[in-house]
DNA sequence: AGCACGCCGACT
DNA sequence: GTCGGCGTGCTC
């Protein structure tokens, strides 16, 4: 008898293992592991992963495997490998993991419904549940729950009339579309094209169509090409002359887009010094991972294509992460431009069924190349060549829900296994990547010309606490206002970038300085001045904007924080004659916003782009000549050890926005603590001397790179409860850990309530500590009667990015 | 996660 | 004497 273990799709703590089911007789040569299946699992179905096979059970009584969801699987078993390794490194369940690696689609929906058991008895049924199932043989469990009848169907399930039925339903729905072809040869249909009467004019020209090119056509194309409509098809198929069939299709994103072909562009000496060593790893097929430092503009791109391009020619594929917001239309025609119908595309921008099309291209060895967001490291490709991961140092690389993992560990780890290279790029490497090139554990390859040799713009800070003292309250200091009037006569464009994370438009009374507060988080209530409410970021909780200030009742109750909102109005008083064009989330939520707003500004409709992050990246204009960063510092005071660090990135990341083209760039930086070494040194351009800088308050205070952080938060309604768990575990931690290992708190979360419920977290900061992984599982193992039942959370974060 | 089973308090 | 509250434990 054929057993499969299988993974059940139930995320809890006492079912993340393998469950045995019998292979049915018919299905004995089709499941493997890697395939979706669906299996009883108490009195429900729900979705499995077949994770391994078997011919014995420990388990007496074994059940069978309901169905097949896959013809093949959908995880191989490089796949299923990173799975168990995923589960073990970021402490989540099996079930987790598995998820995470394939597109949404693919994950079961259930459902419910009552059925009638015997339809002789139906006059036995209760009248009100006769009523309600109106002669059907079967409803959904949520009509019956949302009518309020529940009580009344159980009465009848319990008599035997009505049996309660799980559904899995899979999501995935491929496109599919109609497809139309003649059932005759030429000859025949010269015939019939005789034997129609005259007044069948359309129908005969469709005869017509199929006489010149007698091959399947989409009915869509067919009707424009006669100039029909489909009654004159249905005619001839019901004459059995043509017939239809539905084929499937891809919802291709790009389908009404051309790409421009593109070559191989000359590479610099310096190009051509950093492709070599990778070239060699794809050529001897060992991996390494290389750590490709390049100023912005120094073409690390092109190195990616040409690598890319070496690994095709080897028959090899290739993985290639971009951070989430610089997945532009300008990157993926780059990637498109060259290797044409070889690419598949992941961005969040698609919707699940355009992802699951994109992924099935992977899957059915239809393209050899993805570019795509974090989830793309796990694309299923079976002969890697290269991975690369652009921008390297982002924080999108780290996913902030379980599993908890970064894409560059398992980008790493899945190098490992194709024995193929690793190239992590950026112009500001994370410390810790940079800190392994310099002990030679990645290799370092350094980019420091930019391609056109255009100097890096001149960078010039404004102390905004000076601009204040002589007067100036805007948020533009005279150096700015003067340099955007400049570029306004020389009609060049400027970029205003507003630093605004950590930073949002509390709601403060100018009198007693009272902050309002969400009733539910320890959380600053955020303005949003669309429908003038006061909105919870962690919650669902929202308010009217008060009129006065609860504390005092002081009418002086304003809205704090710059908004780009806000910055666009000041902008439009200073100077009324600019064309501006604002991004931030309200303006780019529909899809396709970004890019038509990014052409517009291409296209010159514009004279300054104003905006968040998301402007930061990948922009490349050549008629931006000014790049003014109206706050630096928002940042810099978070409760974060990164915040040096993502300030630098961020400056230096902005600045590289001008001057890319023949006109040379200028930086402004507006900041309240110009002297601050993140800000200086972003000004000249110094990673270097940041780097060294950063090294040594890391290095002084045990962060990373010299120790690994382990963040464990503690949640519950009850702040005694709170304090009482966190203490226990970080006394335990204290006992189990070896002493070279530091153990701060419990202390408060720097968010200290999220929906009433109270956080307090541990950090354990450690260089070795092999059995870490054990001893946080038996800590989940210990709470785990009070996790299940809701009352107490606990979450492990391994490397943590987000200390909150 | 769901769901059944089972053991105590408020009603017909 | 029964209905229903939710604490406990299981799902191959």
């Amino acid at each position: 008898m054929k057993i499969a273990s299988i993974i059940v799709d139930v995320p809890a703590m006492q079912t993340d293992k393998t469950y045995d089911y019998i292979i049915p007789a018919k299905w004995s040569d089709v499941i493997v592991p890697g395939m979706r299946v669906v299996v009883p699992f108490g009195p429900r179905k729900v979705q499995g992963f077949v994770m391994s096979l078997s011919d014995e059970a420990e388990v007496e009584r074994l059940k069978e495997i309901h169905s097949i969801l896959d013809l093949t699987p959908v995880l191989n078993n490089e796949l299923l490998h990173i799975s168990s390794w995923l589960t073990e490194k970021t402490l989540c369940f099996t079930i987790s993991a598995l998820q995470a690696m394939l597109p949404s689609a693919m994950r079961a929906k259930y459902e419910k419904e009552i059925r009638l058991l015997d339809t002789t008895r139906q006059a036995e049924l209760d009248s009100a549940v006769q009523k309600a199932m109106n002669n059907r043989s079967s409803v959904s469990w949520e009509e019956v729950e949302k009518n309020d009848l529940l009580h009344l169907f159980q009465k009848d399930i319990k008599k035997g009339l009505l049996e309660v039925v799980y559904n899995v339903k899979n999501r995935t729905n491929k496109k599919t579309v109609k497809q139309v072809e003649s059932t005759r040869t030429t000859r025949e249909l010269e015939k019939e094209l005789q034997a129609l009467p005259a007044t069948a004019s359309k129908q005969k020209e469709v005869l017509r169509y199929f006489l010149q090119n007698n091959n399947p056509v989409l009915l869509k194309d067919l009707l424009q090409e006669t100039n029909t409509t489909e009654n004159t098809i249905k005619a001839l198929i019901k004459k059995e002359l043509l017939s239809e069939k539905l084929v499937e299709v891809y919802r291709d994103p790009f389908a009404d887009k051309e790409f421009q072909k593109t070559q191989p562009l000359a590479l610099t000496y310096e190009q051509q010094k950093a492709i070599a060593p990778i070239l060699t790893s794809i050529e001897e097929q060992y991996h390494k991972v290389f750590l490709m430092y390049g100023v912005t503009g120094s073409g690390k791109t092109e190195v990616y294509l040409q690598s890319i391009d070496a690994v095709l020619r080897q028959g090899k594929e290739a993985i290639v992460l971009v951070p989430e917001i610089s997945l532009t239309p300008q990157m993926v025609n780059r990637f498109k431009g060259r290797f044409g119908s070889e690419v598949a595309v992941f961005h969040s921008g698609l919707g699940a069924g355009e992802k699951y099309d994109e992924w099935r291209k992977i899957h059915r060895k239809e393209v050899r190349v993805v570019v795509g967001a974090r989830s793309a490291i796990f694309a299923p490709f079976e002969n890697l060549g290269i991975i690369i991961i652009d921008e390297e140092h982002e924080s999108s690389y780290k996913q902030e829900d379980n599993p908890r993992y970064h894409a560059r560990d398992v980008a790493i780890f899945r190098g490992q296994l194709h024995k193929c290279p690793v190239v992590l790029g950026s112009a500001t490497p994370t410390l810790e990547s940079f800190a392994r090139a310099s002990k030679q554990v990645y290799e370092l390859i350094t980019l420091k010309e930019r391609v056109n040799n255009r100097p890096l713009p001149t960078v010039e800070i404004i102390d905004m606490r000076e601009e204040l003292r002589n007067g100036n309250r805007s948020m533009f200091s005279t150096a700015l206002f003067e340099k955007l009037t400049e570029r306004l006569q020389r009609k060049e464009q400027s970029v205003l970038f507003l630093n605004r994370r950590g930073h949002s438009s509390f709601v403060m009374c100018r009198d007693c300085g009272y902050v309002a507060n969400c009733p539910n988080c320890d959380i600053s209530l955020t303005y949003h001045r669309t429908n003038h409410l006061l909105k919870c970021h962690y919650c669902a909780y929202e308010t009217q904007m008060p009129t006065t200030c609860h504390e005092c009742g002081s009418e002086h109750i304003r809205f704090f924080g710059t908004g780009t909102q806000k910055v666009e109005e000041e902008l439009a008083k200073i100077l009324p004659q600019a064309r501006v064009i604002r991004m931030d989330v309200d303006t780019t939520s529909r899809k396709g916003a970004h890019e038509k707003l990014l052409k517009e500004f291409g296209d010159g409709k514009a004279d300054i782009l104003l905006g968040t992050q998301m402007i930061a990246k990948g922009l490349d204009f050549p008629n931006v000549t000014l790049v003014g960063v109206l706050t630096a510092d928002t940042m810099l005071h978070l409760p974060d050890f990164r915040s040096s660090e993502k300030t630098f990135q961020l400056l230096t990341q902005v600045s590289g926005r001008a001057g890319r083209h023949e006109l040379l760039g200028e930086v402004i930086i507006q900041s309240y603590t110009p002297e601050h070494y993140s800000i200086q040194l972003a000004s000249h351009h110094d990673y270097d001397g940041f780097y060294e800088n950063e090294m040594r308050i890391r290095k002084a205070h045990s962060y990373p790179p010299f120790y690994y952080l382990a963040l464990i938060t503690v949640s519950h309604p009850e702040v005694t409860k709170t304090v009482d768990v966190s203490d226990k575990i970080a006394t335990y931690l204290r006992k189990s850990l070896t002493n070279q290992s530091i153990i701060l708190g419990p202390v408060t979360s720097p968010i200290a309530r999220i929906n009433n419920r109270y956080r307090y977290q541990c950090m354990i900061k450690y260089k070795n500590e092999p059995n870490l992984y054990m001893i946080l599982k038996g800590i989940v193992d210990r709470y785990q009667k009070e996790i299940a039942q809701n009352s107490l959370t606990l979450s492990i974060d391994l490397n943590p990015h987000i200390m909150m």
